[in-house]
DNA sequence: GCTATTACCTAGACGAACCAAGTATGGAGC
DNA sequence: GCTCCATACTTGGTTCGTCTAGGTAATAGC
């Protein structure tokens, strides 16, 4: 995987994932994982800078809870990112039909 | 347009422009502009440095020219920038796929 | 005791894209 | 003659997202 094609595309991953209930970091790289069919494998030197630039933002809020002894950090989507993440979902279908243009390349949305 | 996109793909989009005949940095420029559909605007400092770049790998090779008084330096595809050409375009293709994954999004290739 | 898995964090490296400035010609308007 | 705009290429330095690689720490299986 080439990993210069996932600049800017990781953040909305991440809130996209985060749009469908709270999680934390390790559960977040499997579920991009397995919905990527494989593919995109986040590393933790990607993510978890990404969670605190996100909190940063106030995109995201997050708690600490206990499971089976291991702490774990969850992170919510707050309602900006909500609306953050329909933004960038609207730019990455636009910046993929520009780049299937001048492949020449059509798509139909489905 | 947010810029981090483009990561990647600015290459690939040369690297089309130039697999339907030679052409120089300028004129890359207008073609990758009209065929996004006025989305992406190619910058000097993106292009020239991208241009060269991919000639040190021997995908493109050069050679000047003289139109109406102007310099030109024409930029053309290598039999391995052809194949890295396709590579780059099924990696595209993939990646697209991929994102469009876990955004829950299916797009029919058509 | 060792290793794998789960779980988080971060400093520093890397590299692609950008801004900004420089060089240079031709043509249009004043 | 002068300015401005479009054409055309180059490059130094900045920015910023991702990765490498290291650290901490608990549980489970061998």
């Amino acid at each position: 995987m080439d990993t210069k094609l996932l600049n800017g595309t990781l953040e909305m991953m991440m809130l996209e994932v985060l749009s469908q209930g709270p999680s934390y970091g390790y559960e977040i790289v499997q579920t991009v994982l397995s919905r990527s069919g494989g593919q995109f494998e986040l590393k933790e030197g990607s993510l978890y800078p990404a969670l605190h630039r996100l909190e940063r933002q106030k995109l995201l809020s997050s708690y600490w809870t206990e499971h089976e002894g291991r702490r774990r950090k969850y992170y919510k989507l707050s309602a900006a990112g909500r609306k953050a993440l329909a933004a960038r979902r609207q730019e990455w279908q636009s910046f993929a039909q520009g780049v299937n243009g001048v492949l020449g390349l059509d798509y139909g949305i489905v």
